[in-house]
DNA sequence: TAATTGACTTCGC
DNA sequence: GGCGAAGCCAATT
């Protein structure tokens, strides 16, 4: 495993329930904010219990992948409070996590 | 080592 | 909203 798959892997674990991140979200959170496509190129082998890989989604809202089981990840969602539409989360801008700050001067 | 492959992203039509 | 093109990144073959 390498440095940066483990270190998606970690930033998708520190999503909460009943929020959600882009894929280049999580690429920021590893450190490589240009990398959204091999994140998603490790979310696809994303076995990993305990990493909830369906609250990664595409920029913008969109729902993105799921192994084929674009359904399942909506009721996921659904199931943390996260609404979907056809195409694209509702409420995105609402339900996006965001990387911590650090707490400091404003 | 080089080429290929995507659960990506942004832009224009 | 959907489609195609270009850019970018790490894993795999």
């Amino acid at each position: 495993m390498s440095g940066f798959e483990r270190r998606v892997l970690a930033a998708v674990r520190r999503i909460p329930p009943g929020r959600v991140a882009t894929y280049g979200d999580v690429a920021g959170m590893a450190g490589r904010p240009r990398a959204a496509r091999a994140v998603g190129n490790i979310m696809k082998g994303c076995r990993d219990p305990g990493t909830p890989c369906h609250r990664v989604i595409a920029a913008g809202g969109l729902l993105g992948g799921y192994g084929g089981n674009l359904q399942l990840k909506r009721e996921l969602l659904r199931a943390e409070g996260i609404e979907a539409g056809r195409t694209r989360i509702r409420r995105f801008d609402d339900v996006r996590y965001r990387r911590p700050r650090r707490p400091g001067r404003t």
